[in-house]
DNA sequence: CAATTAAGATTACATTTGTAAACGAAGGGA
DNA sequence: TCCCTTCGTTTACAAATGTAATCTTAATTG
């Protein structure tokens, strides 16, 4: 391909916004500023930083609206969680994911129907699955000798 | 209580540094060097400044062994990996989590013990899960309106 | 038409992070 | 004892991030 396609990273606070804008589909900066006013106690120049970095960074597109603009997400919400998730759990010790999942599925509110998909991707994988996962924290052939 | 704990948190860098120590249960910085001079480009001396900086932080113990030092980790791997990625999920849309978590277990590798603890994890939560899990992007009572 | 307001753009500044050079002290070998 | 290798410490510097004031311009209002 010609252009190397580099993820988009949104910051934590940027990710505040990006929510807004998720969820009404659009919004103009009035809005997106009173909505993180009652969130937070950010004043508005923050909130304008912000909208700008991500236009910046192309997470959200502009059209002009008169005088203003109207934003709208030009990332999905789905494939930016997702990725970041990916992200951070790919940087951590394979052998330990896994326990690391179940702590955060423990930790975390799912509906009826996120349970069942989990349940059923997981019985999928099991026929397949490897006895264990090995240690990746160490290079090449070191041995990640992680027993207790 | 009297201090008030705030997490540590640990940069991606330095990640790689405590997955060394982690993984090693100690080392000295000799070691910690030549292994991750062979993960990655880095310098020796960026190496020394990581691991200054998780000494500081207090991710790091120290234990003087003649001449030099040696680096233990005080945060345990596990806890470390958890609270990293409830982090990045909890300021996400409650809503979709789920579907994430669901992407996530896909592209991730488990091995068949990891596998069955979740499977047992989500059948203990799907009597009492609800249907839905509501949207939390927008303040108060403004209702997500997160239809397609 | 003048004064005020609101929207976006520019500038600001401290902290954290990635990446590294330079420096100083302590041991080891000649 | 004197130099060189090591180790840890100090300093450096750009980019990203959190947080915000100021400025410019265009529109609203009297």
């Amino acid at each position: 391909m010609a252009t190397t396609e580099l993820a988009i990273t949104i910051s934590d606070a940027e990710w505040r916004v990006m929510r807004i804008v998720w969820t009404l589909g659009q919004a103009d900066s009035r809005t997106i500023i009173e909505l993180l006013e009652q969130q937070h106690d950010w004043k508005a120049p923050t909130i304008k930083t912000l909208i700008g970095r991500l236009v910046k960074k192309g997470a959200l597109g502009t059209t002009k609206n008169g005088r203003q603009f109207i934003y709208t997400p030009l990332i999905a919400e789905q494939a930016a969680m997702d990725g970041a998730l990916l992200n951070e759990l790919d940087q951590m010790c394979a052998m330990h994911r896994g326990t690391a999942l179940v702590h955060v599925m423990e930790q975390t509110e799912l509906s009826k129907t996120d349970i069942q998909s989990l349940i059923d991707c997981l019985a999928q994988k099991l026929p397949t699955a490897p006895d264990m996962v090995d240690c990746d924290c160490l290079p090449d052939g070191c041995e990640g000798s992680c027993e207790p």
